[in-house]
DNA sequence: CATATCATGATGTTATACAATCTATCAGAG
DNA sequence: CTCTGATAGATTGTATAACATCATGATATG
């Protein structure tokens, strides 16, 4: 229930996790994993009682957020979650094309069989995610998988540069997303998986190309707005001043 | 003298700039001129009093130049201009690589008339930076290049990621360039320009490609360090914990 | 000369105050 | 009854003060 999200590090690593980063990544999992649907409002107050810190950590991890683009800024009017247009959409799959060919390159030169392994406990925590039915949580780990992707490619900026793409797409799919369909992701992370052990290199850009054609393929870019929710009907107002 | 920086804009575009981005972008300018060389002490109290803000706005301006990777913030130690490592310096250009050839493509297929004008006239100003000796303005008048064609791509999203990487670079230049040979990197600009006005993507990118390495060869990324400027001597401790 | 202690200065965070601006409610005009 | 405009309340943006925490450098001590 109030289960920590992995990203929401259980104490992790080096030890000190400023309120900082606490806030930030608390606000970051909620967005990927949907409790927080795009264009909802971040009121200061209220998530500064909610994590029982002052205005300043909040408007801290709201101006990151900003900064990573899953949160939109409007001068005098407060936080919401972004909202991407439709173009924005197609642009951030352009960028993700480019990003993940170039870190899936990197990831076949570096990687490490305890990354690997890693990668493939995460892949199961995703199929019993989706298996389970809870679509949100499917989300963020998937999200999760490419971000460890991008952290086997031992590049910082790459890495800095996921992080921001990966959770704008989860905002595009939860946008866009076309009826409830779900599966078959995940047989594409494992095969790209195994191409990346075996050091395939080709294999593993083409495997990477068709996953990410695959999920743009499934999501309603087209132009007619098919959902019921406000949100997306009028997302092209909601991200223009 | 004074001269307002070109990133600084004169009230520019729509109009209301912030004073965050005002105080943000004067301190880019200056770190990408290298007015503040890598290792610079920034100094909170010492910044509001010349802007003529608050802690609170610089505070944020550092926050944001952190998020972009120019600005080191160091837990209780405060912030510093960033001094790459070379083993970071290396990651960055890897990333450049693979960045700049998606946004060369992309500026092929999308570049307008007026915008490959005002390149032109870019590449003349550098080339008057240049040859008038004003090393600092002639790099940060390439980085704004690079910036202007990643705009050409019309890709919002690596459009801020190239502005990280090439702000990041200039401070590696500043680091690690060896003698003070400048030249010759004018008429690569100028011709990779050419390529792309001629919609020829394949050279356009062949180009680029070469005008990285260039760069990147012109640098002492290989251990021993020449240079009598202790930041680089020790860069390597100032970004360690 | 080396180490320990302490004073100083800078940062991290909170709280408060207030101006500027947005939002929502409500009254009156048509 | 609906629409328009005004007003009050709420939220954001900025500044300032205060204080705890930590770092740095100076001093004293062995």
């Amino acid at each position: 229930m109030s289960e920590l999200s992995s990203s929401v590090e259980t104490e992790g690593k080096s030890g000190s996790m400023a309120q900082d980063d606490i806030v930030y990544a608390h606000i970051f999992d909620a967005i990927l994993e949907r409790r927080l649907p795009p264009g909802t409002k971040l009121n200061e107050e209220a998530l500064g009682d909610i994590f029982g810190v002052s205005r300043t950590i909040i408007r801290r991890s709201l101006l990151r957020l900003s900064h990573e683009q899953v949160v939109v800024i409007r001068p005098n009017r407060g936080a919401i979650v972004a909202a991407p247009s439709v173009e924005e959409a197609k642009q951030v799959f352009i960028a993700r094309q480019a990003l993940e060919a170039a870190i899936t390159e990197l990831a076949v030169m570096n990687a490490t069989a305890k990354q690997i392994s890693s990668l493939r406990k995460l892949i199961v925590l995703e199929n019993a995610a989706t298996n389970q039915g809870d679509l949100g949580k499917a989300i963020r780990l998937s999200g999760e998988f490419h971000l460890q992707l991008a952290e086997m490619s031992a590049n910082v900026p790459l890495l800095n540069f996921q992080r921001s793409l990966v959770s704008l797409t989860s905002l595009i799919i939860a946008q866009y997303e076309v009826g409830n369909s779900t599966p078959c992701v995940l047989d594409e992370h494992s095969r790209l998986l195994d191409a990346i052990e075996a050091k395939d290199v080709v294999t593993a850009c083409q495997l990477m190309q068709e996953h990410l054609e695959h999920i743009e393929s499934k999501l309603n870019l087209d132009g007619e707005t098919v959902s019921s929710d406000l949100h997306v009907v009028f997302s092209n107002v909601l991200n223009k001043k």
